[in-house]
DNA sequence: TTTTTGACATGTG
DNA sequence: TCACATGCCAAAA
């Protein structure tokens, strides 16, 4: 079974974590790193998944910060965008402190209740 | 081989 | 709670 699994670059491993994230999970760059064989190459998950990530095949939307919130220019149309899939996946939300500030912005996944365990 | 670059993580103030 | 600075790792040029 495993046999070339070195051999793949780690962006490819990213991929492949990735994709295996149950729908109305989430998981964190870090995570996802730690998966992949690279507990502290969190920065390098987020840039394979922007290099070139097959979209509809990799769900990358289903990544978030450890604190809950996502990236400010993703890549999907916005942070609304990304908490609309995940939202209608499932994922519990948790709105920000003072009723609606900015939007999206403050909007964090609560990753108590949806953090994906591998 | 060295430098540069990132959709991060963590620690302080 | 937020803002800023530092550390980390892997890939490409």
């Amino acid at each position: 079974m495993g046999h070339d699994d070195g051999r793949r670059s780690f962006g490819e491993r990213v991929y492949g974590v990735v994709r295996r994230i149950p729908r109305g999970r989430v998981a964190t760059y870090g995570q996802v790193a730690a998966l992949a064989g690279a507990p502290r190459a969190a920065r390098f998950v987020g840039f394979a998944l922007h290099a070139n990530p097959e979209p509809g095949v990799i769900p990358c939307h289903r990544v978030v910060f450890r604190d809950g919130s996502m990236a400010p220019g993703f890549a999907f149309g916005g942070p609304e965008r990304q908490r609309a899939l995940l939202e209608a996946e499932g994922v519990v939300f948790v709105p920000p402190p003072d009723g609606e500030p900015a939007g999206a912005a403050g909007w964090r996944v609560d990753l108590d209740r949806c953090r994906w365990e591998a």
